[in-house]
DNA sequence: TTCCGATAGTGGGGTCGCAAT
DNA sequence: ATTGCGACCC
DNA sequence: CACTATCGGAA
């Protein structure tokens, strides 16, 4: 049963440091970026990479440096600050003042004008070519391979030595120039001259539009949802480019329920050494998903007892394996007891 | 006062690359 | 050749 | 990516 995506409580949290990076093809570690948006967007349904949208002619902007460390951290080797998205709720926002975008599910990737960093500054590895002319100006885009396809992306950009035939697929998806002083509704159009100018089938601005409300919002979900996107991104007209996380930049995505019968409590780490760590439970197809997501300290202490029925929420399905992708416990079933319990009668009331 | 944004720290599957087996 | 692990992506 | 749990400052 899919749930518009609403409610929800909500608190995001940053990404850890870990220091030690390995040889993966990100190098090493980068310099302080900008902070920029966080996922995607884009049109309609189409996925052909040609067509870049068209733009009047206009300035092409700013000056290359512009990025704006957040704090200080003007020093090389300064965390990375990108801006991310909040979860949408109903009412929270007034629709009015954003613009609407498709969420693209692959790797995020900003151009500070020389070469394309990942979301935690390391150095992405692609083939000359592909930036082959790109301007000093920054951008903020995603490196995408199409709908339902986002192992492909994350393989390419994880290669040691990029493979043609896999950036050949690639698609950079720009969203923003975080440069440009200028609110979202003056970016928009630069951004678009921009990438118009680069006259790059595989370098696309991203399709932005404005929605009536509530509703319309959640019938056009419904209709990039259902032809494989991942969601819709929100973004403020009349806010400029900030790093961070605020209401300027919202992500709209619906998810799933579902249910798993716990087998196991696998031990904890860190923190939650000698506590439960992740409940391992059997879906009814017989596979095993492990939930840690989304437990208490209280649940870690004293975890539902092997037996139990829990509900889990996700977001679509892996597309290799078919097991729900960013799993996370949500309750205990309470009208199904565990094993030893006396009677009560729950037989199975359908639901 | 409440609430928001930033931190710190846990957890998942998937992918790659290196080390150990 | 297989397995395990860390580190990164989401 | 998901989340919980804190904390200080803005609202």
């Amino acid at each position: 049963m899919k749930i518009p995506a609403l409610h929800q409580v909500q608190r995001q949290a940053a990404p850890v440091p870990a220091v030690g990076r390995q040889h993966w093809p990100l190098g090493s570690k980068a310099r302080g970026w900008i902070g920029a948006v966080a996922l995607v967007c884009t049109a309609s349904a189409a996925q052909a990479p040609t067509a870049a949208p068209a733009a009047p002619a206009a300035a092409l902007l700013a000056a290359p440096d512009a990025f704006a460390p957040p704090k200080s951290a003007a020093a090389p080797g300064a965390a990375p600050a990108p801006a991310l998205a909040q979860s949408y709720q109903r009412g929270s926002v007034e629709l009015a003042h954003y613009w609407v975008s498709e969420k693209y599910d692959g790797v995020r990737a900003l151009w500070d004008g020389r070469r394309l960093l990942s979301r935690q500054g390391l150095p992405i590895r692609a083939p000359a070519w592909f930036t082959a002319g790109w301007p000093a100006t920054p951008m903020d885009g995603e490196l995408w391979a199409g709908r339902g396809r986002f192992a492909d992306a994350q393989s390419a950009v994880a290669q040691t030595v990029p493979v043609d035939t896999q950036w050949r697929t690639l698609r950079y998806m720009v969203f923003d120039l975080p440069a440009h002083p200028g609110s979202f509704d003056q970016r928009l159009p630069a951004l678009n001259a921009h990438i118009a100018g680069l006259h790059q089938p595989w370098v696309q601005a991203v399709a932005q539009w404005r929605v009536a409300g509530h509703d319309a919002l959640m019938a056009q979900l419904a209709r990039y949802e259902k032809a494989g996107a991942e969601g819709l991104m929100l973004r403020r007209g009349d806010a400029p480019h900030r790093a961070g996380r605020s209401g300027d930049l919202l992500k709209v995505k619906s998810f799933e329920d579902a249910e798993g019968v716990v087998v196991a409590h696998l031990p904890g780490q860190g923190k939650y050494a000698g506590q439960t760590g992740a409940l391992l439970v059997e879906l009814p197809d017989g596979q095993r998903l492990r939930l840690g997501s989304g437990l208490t300290d209280a649940l870690r202490r004293a975890p539902p007892p092997l037996g139990s029925t829990v509900t889990y929420r996700y977001n679509g399905l892996h597309a290799g394996s078919g097991l729900p992708r960013f799993a996370r416990f949500w309750r205990v079933r309470a009208d199904v007891p565990p094993p030893g319990a006396p009677a009560q009668d729950s037989s199975k009331k359908g639901r």
